[in-house]
DNA sequence: TTATACTAGACAAAATATTGACAGAAAGAC
DNA sequence: GTCTTTCTGTCAATATTTTGTCTAGTATAA
């Protein structure tokens, strides 16, 4: 699969300061600061002296800027392990009794951790699915949970339910859960106060909702500030939704193509209203049916999750 | 054992006032003054003398907050163990869950809570709407937050859409968020390693599907076990489903009635599939058209949370 | 050459702590 | 019942700590 063939290169990248800013939402000078009070991070450096974060600097700082989001010193939690962060942080967004344990066993690959779930789901072993996922959130981040993980086994149930090997209810049961697991994921997300808006949907007639809720957890996790609308609503409502939002990009999801869909006349419409107020973002597995059509309304199509991602990498003002 | 070495050390976590007050729901001057006065907790300080809380500490207090909200004064409760405490507030909660009377200070938090809440959803607000619900879960307990503000709330953003005061964007918005608090709301609940198990689901052509998550909410919150799986799922799915988990009863919401529906023929089956094993519940707007066929089939029908929660309440063995 | 990054030091804003005080509510005394 | 007295939550003033940002001068990268 496309998706993971550059998936390991990412962990031997490296990234100059400006990025580690984009993607964590501090400023260059609050990173040096921390680093020189607290060592928080300890980035390699070039031939010249300056800073190169590994993704796993990254990954540890976003955890670190959601601790203190919550309200803890930075002097407090700098010391921290990432396990322990990620416990905190889950503890804090969560104002209710959280007393379950955090299962540390010992590190999963995607692979075991893809064989285990589908265990899971095939039982309906909700607490263990369960504890699955929170692992997997644990030990991966980022693009790895989402692209390497999560997409690739909502494929995999996709393909199993066709073929007749799994039943309506666990495929139920698995969105249900993963789907609880991705919202939880947006809502944590940190996010600057004048980070751009998006805003999520899936037009009229299309009522799978997974793929939307993956783009909002990747919008998140590069730090825009999501608005999601859920499934299955008209054009008209999505325009007028972009706008009440101020909405920089409305990202659209098609999974299902029906043959007689009034669905090129919804995304023409949503195009037409957006007109020059924010990018119409389409992506799905339904997205490069329409290719020609999207085109011609200035629309941007993604067919995995990867270029996406680079869409919102990019610096706003080039859009 | 190695495993525990990794563990997190829960018991050695320590939090700044900050977190305490989110997470207690007691305002920082409030926490300095109890402790001042009655030394309630000795949270340890900082090299630089700023307090840091014990998890056993928020404990603690959240205990206390609990019974001065029930009408006892801080003085008096102030020395009490911790174990007293739970006594006292079970004793103090236990009549007033039952009756329909709020107190008037609950009411007005609602009140409020309310109309703050429609003015985020109609300004498409997603932070402050976000931080409206975090409030409620804070502030309003089990009961009163479901019973006395979401489904009510609910109720009138039905309303309100109907009469076109509310475009389908608001009405998606809100849902979506409240979807994702009420799932939360499951996962974290503490739940008993031997408690009953409970399917959640919504029959074949339902898609409406919050008033299943708070059916889902209202069984968490009373100690079941809940498994989850949404909506639109055919009676044979159901029934294998409940067979999977084992679940003592399986909870199904109608919220909307069609007229030419295979409604009555999909809970047939349902109840035929369970037949003995788990009890049929059901629940929602349009449970009651189908009063007589669920008699004769056996179901216990709802009309409200509060009587859910009465049959949720009764031992097991009465079944 | 121009934009970006580095160090070191300084500074202002934000959060917390302490003490003392005050108004309304609750409890007791008469 | 009415009148203290006590209790309780909140607020103000001030001091200290913590934190994020800024400046200045220098160096690196493209």
């Amino acid at each position: 699969m496309a998706i993971m063939a550059d998936l390991p290169d990412r962990s031997a990248a490296r990234h100059p300061i400006r990025v580690v800013t984009t993607r964590t939402g501090l400023s260059p000078d609050l990173l040096r600061a921390w680093e020189r009070r607290y060592q928080v991070v300890t980035p390699i450096r070039s031939a010249g002296g300056q800073r190169l974060y590994s993704d796993a600097d990254i990954d540890r700082l976003r955890l670190l800027h959601q601790a203190t989001q919550a309200g803890r010193s930075i002097s407090h939690v700098a010391q921290l392990s990432s396990q322990t962060l990620t416990a905190l942080i889950r503890d804090d967004s969560a104002p209710t009794v959280g007393s379950a344990a955090l299962a540390a066993d010992t590190a999963a690959t995607i692979e075991s951790l893809t064989v285990a779930a589908l265990e899971a789901i095939t039982t309906l072993d909700q607490p263990g699915f369960e504890r699955l996922l929170r692992r997997a959130v644990t030990h991966l981040s980022g693009p790895h949970l989402l692209d390497g993980f999560i997409a690739p086994f909502l494929w995999k149930i996709g393909d199993l339910w066709e073929v007749g090997r799994l039943s309506p209810v666990h495929e139920h049961f698995a969105s249900a859960e993963i789907r609880r697991m991705l919202s939880n994921l947006v809502e944590r997300a940190p996010v600057e106060t004048n980070a751009p808006v998006i805003a999520i949907a899936t037009p009229a007639g299309q009522v799978i909702e997974l793929g939307a809720m993956l783009v909002a957890a990747t919008a998140a996790n590069e730090g825009w500030r999501v608005i999601y609308f859920g499934p299955d609503l008209p054009a008209a409502d999505i325009v007028i939704g972009a706008q009440t939002a101020r909405a920089r990009a409305v990202a659209v999801s098609i999974s299902h193509q029906s043959t007689d869909s009034k669905l090129p006349r919804e995304l023409e419409q949503i195009a037409r209203g957006l007109e020059g107020h924010a990018a119409l973002l389409v992506g799905g597995r339904a997205a490069s049916t329409h290719g020609l059509l999207l085109k011609r309304l200035g629309a941007h199509t993604f067919s995995d999750l990867e270029s996406f991602r680079r869409w919102l990498q990019t610096p706003v003002a080039a859009k």
